[in-house]
RNA sequence: GCCGAUGUAGCUCAGCUGGCUAGAGCAGCUGAUUUGUAAUCAGCAGGUCGUGGGUUCGAGUCCCUCUAUCGGCUCCA
C-alpha cells in the first residue's frame, strides 16, 4: 500500500500500482472526467502513470495553468502528427506549450508552408483528435532513441538526445505517432475539441541568429469550441485598445514614409499629452533634487569610442556624420549618458557635493533592425526620460532605492498595477558581450538585488538581460496582447566612470571614482504613451487628457453662452472646447463619445438662463444638471482625488 | 536582417476565376435644417488601386523588384 497525500492535506491509501486517474475516479467521478494532468511530488506526471511509493499529487483540469499546458503541448504532439501525415519527409525539432497556445518548430527542408495551407493541417488535427487515441509515455534507451532519429536523419534530435543523460529518455506515442519527450500529456488526444493555427513564423534552431531558421507553426487548441470562439473574439477586442488603431483615432501621433521608418511626427494632441507627462515627472525629480540640463543631439565619434558604445553598436547604428572638415565625424546621439558624464567633468567635484543627478528629456536615435519596428513601442528616434545620478558608493543603494520610489510613484499616478520587476544580469557563460571587471559586475548585481530586496519588491533575475557595461532593474508591462515591454529602468554603472575618468575628492583628500545610477521611470515616452494607451483604451486619466471637457451647443442662439462657460471653465484651467457646429445635440454627443472626451455640457436655453450646465458623462451618460463653478470644482476635485503625492 | 501575411479615396472596407467611365459608408465641401443626451436631409467633390518593371489584345486582379505596415524569430546601449 502506499499513501498519496491530496492538496487538502487528506491522505489515501492505494494498491502499489494505482494510476493517477484511478486516484480520481476514487475521489469523484467528476473530478475524473475533467482531470487532464497532474503533477506527482512536483514533478509532471502522466494521468496513466502508476504510482509506486508515497507522496503528493496535485491533479489539474483545464482551469489550472498547469491542465492547459499539458493541453497545449499534446496539441503541439497532435500538429506534429498531423504535418507528418501531410508532409512526408519533415523533421520534427521542439513543440511546447506557451502562455497563449502551442508551436512546433519544424524544418520543412524544400518545401515551404504558407498561411493557406494551415486549414487542411487543422481539419487533419481534429480528424486525429477525434480517434481518442491515448498518449503514453515509453522509455528508451540513449542508443535506442539516437537509432531512431539517425535512421530519419533529424539533427536536430540527434543533439537533443545527446544532451540528455541515458536513462532519463522517454517517448510519447499516441495513434501511430511518436516522438521524443519527457512528458505531461492529456489522457487522450479526444478532449481536444476546437483547434486553430495561428501563424506560420522563423524561427531560430535553439533561438541563435547563426543555426539554420526552421518554420515555427503557431496555434492554439480548447477543449469546447465555445472557449475558441470566445478566445478569438478576446483578440479582436484587444485589437480595438492597439495603441496604433488608438494613436490614429484620437490624433496623437503618426508615421510617414517620407519622414522614415520608425519616426513618430507627434500631432498636437499627443505633443500636449506628452508635455504634462513631461512636466508631471520634472515637478517630482525637483522635489528629488534632479537638476535639468540640456545637451545636443550629436557628438563627436571619439565620445561613443570612449564610452565603448562604438565598438559594441557602430557598425549596426545611424553611421557617422562627415562635415566638410577632413576626418570630422559625429554620431547622432543613441543614449545620453557620455554627454552627461562630460556635464560631470566640466569642473572638480568633492564629496560634499554628491550625489550629483543631472535629468533631461534626452531624444535618442537607434536603428533599430527593420523587422523590429512597432508603433510607438520600439522607434528609431525616441525621447528618454533620462537622469544620470553620480554619488559616492556610500550613497549607492540610498540613491538606488530613491529612484524605485520614483519609479512606483510614477507608475501609481498613471494606474499600472500589474507591472513586474525583473533584475537583468550578466549571461556569466557569455564574458564577451560586457564591459568591466567581474568585482564591480559582482557589486553592482548585489546592489541591485539588495535595494529590490529591501523594497519589498516581487522580482525575478534573468541571466544575460543586462546592458553591456552594468546590471539593471526594469520595470515590465504588458501591452493589450500579453507581450512584455520594458518601462521603467535603473541601472548601476561602474564603468562609464573608468572610462571617462570621472572623479571627487573625498574626506581624506584623495580622489576617488563615483558610481553612476542610470534612471528613466517611463523609459521612453514614446513607448510608456503606447503602453498607458493599451491599458487605458484611450481613456486617460482626467489630467492627462488632451480636452476634458467638450461644450455642446444645443443650437448657434447659445453660442455666446458656451463662450462664458468656457472662459470659466479656463479659469479654473480646464481644458475644454465648444463644439457649435450645426449639428443635432445627437450628433455632437456621439462624436464626443467617440473621441473618449470625459465630460459633455449640454448647454440651451433652460442653461443659459439659469446659469447651469447639463453635465454628461463619458460612457456613463447624464448625470444631471450643474451650475458651471459646481462642475469645475467637481472636475478638479476628480483631478486631486486621482492624484498622489510624491513624498520624498 | 530572417520567415509568413498585407497595402484600393482622409478613415473603414467591396471589387468573383484578368474584360465597359474602380464602388460603398463615414469624414470633407455647398445648401437646407436650429435641434434636449450615441449618426437630420439633399447635392457635390475626392483614387495614376504603395513603387518600379514584366506577362497579356487588355492588369486593381497574374509574375518579379523595391518600399511601408502586421504576426513571429533574432536584436534592444
Amino acid at each position: 500500500m502506499i499513501a498519496i497525500t491530496l492538496p487538502d492535506g487528506s491522505v489515501k491509501n492505494f494498491e502499489s500500482g494505482t494510476t493517477v486517474m484511478d486516484v480520481a475516479k476514487s475521489i469523484s467521478e467528476g473530478l475524473a472526467r475533467n482531470v487532464i494532468s497532474a503533477s506527482f511530488n512536483d514533478a509532471v506526471v502522466e494521468t496513466s502513470t502508476p504510482l509506486t511509493n508515497d507522496g503528493s499529487l496535485v491533479l489539474y483540469t483545464w482551469n489550472d495553468d498547469a491542465g492547459k499546458k499539458a493541453f497545449w503541448h499534446s496539441s503541439a504532439h497532435i500538429l506534429a502528427q498531423a504535418l507528418e501525415v501531410l508532409y512526408p519527409g519533415i523533421k520534427l525539432t521542439i513543440g511546447p506549450a506557451i502562455d497563449n497556445g502551442f508551436y512546433y518548430d519544424v524544418d520543412f527542408g524544400d518545401k515551404t508552408i504558407v498561411e493557406k495551407d494551415l486549414k487542411e493541417v487543422e481539419d487533419k488535427m481534429i480528424e486525429i483528435a477525434r480517434g481518442k487515441h491515448e498518449f503514453s509515455l515509453r522509455q528508451s534507451s540513449k542508443s535506442d532513441a539516437l537509432d531512431y532519429y539517425k535512421k530519419q536523419h533529424n539533427e536536430y534530435k540527434i543533439e537533443l538526445i545527446e544532451n540528455l543523460e541515458d536513462g532519463t529518455i522517454t517517448f510519447c506515442d499516441h495513434d501511430t505517432f511518436t516522438d521524443l519527450c519527457r512528458g505531461g500529456h492529456i489522457p487522450n488526444t479526444g478532449i481536444v475539441k476546437a483547434v486553430k493555427l495561428m501563424s506560420i513564423a522563423g524561427a531560430y534552431w535553439r533561438g541563435d541568429e547563426k543555426n539554420k531558421q526552421l518554420t515555427r507553426i503557431y496555434g492554439v487548441s480548447f477543449p469546447k469550441q465555445k472557449d475558441l470562439t470566445e478566445y478569438l473574439e478576446l483578440l479582436e477586442e484587444a485589437k480595438k485598445r492597439d495603441h496604433r488603431k488608438l494613436g490614429k483615432e484620437l490624433e496623437l501621433f503618426t508615421f510617414s514614409e517620407k519622414v522614415g521608418q520608425g519616426l513618430p511626427l507627434w500631432l498636437p494632441k499627443g505633443a500636449a499629452l506628452r508635455e504634462r507627462l513631461e512636466n508631471f515627472l520634472k515637478k517630482a525629480q525637483k522635489k528629488a533634487g534632479y537638476e535639468m540640463v540640456i545637451t545636443p543631439h550629436i557628438g563627436q565619434k571619439e565620445l561613443y569610442v570612449t564610452s565603448g558604445h562604438f565598438a559594441k553598436y557602430g557598425a549596426d547604428s545611424f553611421q557617422p556624420i562627415k562635415t566638410p572638415k577632413e576626418g570630422e565625424e559625429f554620431m547622432l546621439k543613441p543614449m545620453n549618458c557620455p554627454h552627461h558624464c562630460e556635464i560631470y567633468n566640466s569642473k572638480p567635484w568633492s564629496y560634499k557635493d554628491l550625489p550629483k543627478r543631472f535629468a533631461e528629456f534626452g531624444t535618442v536615435y537607434r536603428y533599430e533592425q527593420s523587422g523590429e519596428l512597432h508603433g510607438l513601442t520600439r522607434v528609431r528616434g525616441f525621447t528618454q526620460d533620462d537622469a544620470h545620478i553620480f554619488c559616492t558608493p556610500d550613497q549607492l543603494d540610498q540613491e538606488f532605492k530613491n529612484v524605485i520610489d520614483l519609479v512606483l510613484y510614477v507608475f501609481g499616478s498613471l494606474g499600472f498595477e500589474n507591472f513586474y520587476t525583473q533584475v537583468s544580469v550578466r549571461d556569466k557563460n557569455k564574458p564577451e558581450k560586457y564591459i568591466g571587471s567581474l568585482e564591480n559586475w559582482d557589486k553592482a548585481e548585489k546592489a541591485i538585488i539588495n535595494a529590490a530586496e529591501d523594497k519589498g519588491l516581487n522580482y525575478d533575475i534573468v541571466e544575460g538581460e543586462a546592458a553591456f557595461y552594468g546590471p539593471k532593474l526594469d520595470f515590465m508591462v504588458k501591452d493589450a496582447l500579453g507581450r512584455s515591454w520594458q518601462l521603467g529602468t535603473i541601472q548601476v554603472d561602474y564603468n562609464l566612470p573608468e572610462r571617462f575618468e570621472l572623479q571627487y575628492k573625498g574626506s581624506d583628500n584623495e580622489m576617488h571614482r563615483p558610481v553612476m545610477i542610470h534612471r528613466a521611470p517611463f523609459g521612453s515616452m514614446e513607448r510608456f504613451i503606447a503602453i498607458l494607451l493599451e491599458h487605458t483604451g484611450g481613456n486617460f486619466p482626467l489630467w492627462l487628457m488632451p480636452e476634458q471637457v467638450s461644450i455642446l451647443c444645443l443650437s448657434e442662439k447659445y453660442e455666446n453662452y458656451a463662450q462664458k462657460v468656457l472662459d470659466v471653465l479656463e479659469i479654473h484651467e480646464i481644458r475644454a472646447l465648444v463644439d457649435d457646429r450645426s449639428e443635432t445635440i445627437g450628433k455632437k454627443i456621439r462624436e464626443a463619445e467617440m473621441n473618449k472626451i470625459p465630460y459633455m455640457l449640454i448647454v440651451g436655453e433652460q442653461e443659459e438662463n439659469d446659469g447651469t450646465v447639463s453635465v454628461r458623462k463619458h460612457t456613463e451618460g447624464d448625470i444631471g444638471v450643474l451650475s458651471i463653478e459646481a462642475f469645475a470644482n467637481l472636475v478638479n476635485k476628480e483631478i486631486k482625488d486621482n492624484t498622489l503625492e510624491f513624498k520624498v
